[in-house]
DNA sequence: TTCTTGTCGATTGTTGACAATGTCAACCGC
DNA sequence: GCGGTTGACATTGTCAACAATCGACAAGAA
């Protein structure tokens, strides 16, 4: 049972379309909705046991967030990016993780470096590729803490949209081309330069970080056209 | 009367909703609907003339997209931003900017270095603060055409859905400190650098014109805790 | 065969109705 | 007066019904 007071405060702020809204994009980044999937809005409504207005407005909130799109009269599908818009995101991440790099080594704490290094050694007991299903998650939290720290919740939110839209194609890439420990020592050097509070260091060292992951999944995949 | 296969081109496309969407975004760019002011679902649904949900849509995308706050039970408001918000969006920006610099001055064409220098030509016969009605879309379009010289589409979107939600305040900082004049020479200069085909120099360029739009901002405006 | 045309079922687009909630002013007891 | 309560009104939340559209399949003609 759920905690009284919780519940309140549920139904006093959450809308149902919100709440399908956030049920939907779990499945999606769960990977419970393959890549151009059709969302049958009926499917959606009767699983949750709400009306199809409800699965609409969340569904047109997603399509504005990039995590759907919407043909008329056709129906809604779990948005497949094309490695030409992969490319673009990636380009686009770099930049943005260098500039939290920036603005985050000037003002990093000691305890944010004690926990970034933790995580990073927690990282490296699972370099195994038969452990990827915990370095993934673990992985996005690393880099999503970087951003949190930087305190701009812009950067935040923009960061937090464009991961999600490349949450398949990130999966990927570590995998290959060397790998998770390549990837982890990468990590490393980060948090070293953002321990030595140096902004262009930890802005370099993220963006090759950035661009190595690029390299990895490049050729690993082959070119995918969208409609 | 409209042009027949342009309004089969709409109905094949366009829904309701979305044209809803575009409508009301038009209204709060433009100024008609203030921040911060209700928008209320059968007002827009009756001015329309579309049923409710098409308007209730539309407001889900739009708050997916910034510019629309939704409270439950209490309505959809026009987003206002706050002075901290605007801060870090410039931040944002600027390395976004940065970018957009970095990536265009190795590919910018002869023609669009003819573009650009004519749109800096047209904003100079706009300097005086009477034509400020004039200057202000002009140089939207300016910032907006270097983003669209990069080829980079997802940066394009993130940059169009900044300016966006930047609209109101960006329109109170180019009229003081200093003003249009200045902010044109440095248009001027940005637009040399790319000419020159100088990744370094012209990201550095923009970089400072958009801090010092910010610097301009700065002062004038009062700090604006938002709810 | 191959192309066109018609029909049907599935799905989405749109609307209006009803329920739930918030707002605000009039009213009451103190 | 003043804090709190009540009730009417305005507005949003949700749903179910109806209309429009699409895709598939079958029937018929060239």
């Amino acid at each position: 049972m759920i905690d009284t007071s919780a519940a309140i405060a549920l139904v006093r702020t959450a809308s149902l379309s919100s709440l399908v809204e956030a049920e939907v994009m779990r499945l999606i980044l769960a990977g419970d909705l393959d890549s151009g999937e059709q969302i049958k809005e009926v499917k959606i409504a009767e699983r949750l046991g709400v009306g199809r207005s409800s699965v609409r407005e969340a569904l047109r909130a997603l399509e504005a967030a990039g995590l759907v799109r919407i043909e008329k009269n056709r129906g809604a599908f779990v948005r497949v990016v094309s490695e030409t818009e992969a490319r673009e995101m990636y380009v686009v991440r770099e930049a943005l993780e260098g500039l939290a790099g920036a603005l985050l080594a000037p003002r990093i704490s000691d305890e944010e470096i004690t926990e970034l290094r933790a995580r990073v050694d927690e990282l490296e007991t699972y370099l195994d590729p038969v452990d990827f299903h915990r370095y993934f998650p673990l992985n996005l939290t690393f880099h999503r803490r970087i951003f949190e720290m930087t305190g701009n919740g812009r950067l935040i939110e923009i960061y937090q949209r464009l991961t999600n839209e490349l949450h398949t194609i990130r999966r990927n890439g570590l995998l290959r081309g060397g790998g998770l420990s390549v990837s982890n020592t990468e990590h490393r050097a980060i948090v070293e330069a953002l321990a030595a509070r140096d902004p262009v260091a930890a802005s370099a060292a993220l963006k090759a970080h950035v661009a190595a992951g690029a390299r990895r999944r490049t050729g690993h995949r082959e070119e995918r056209v969208v409609a």
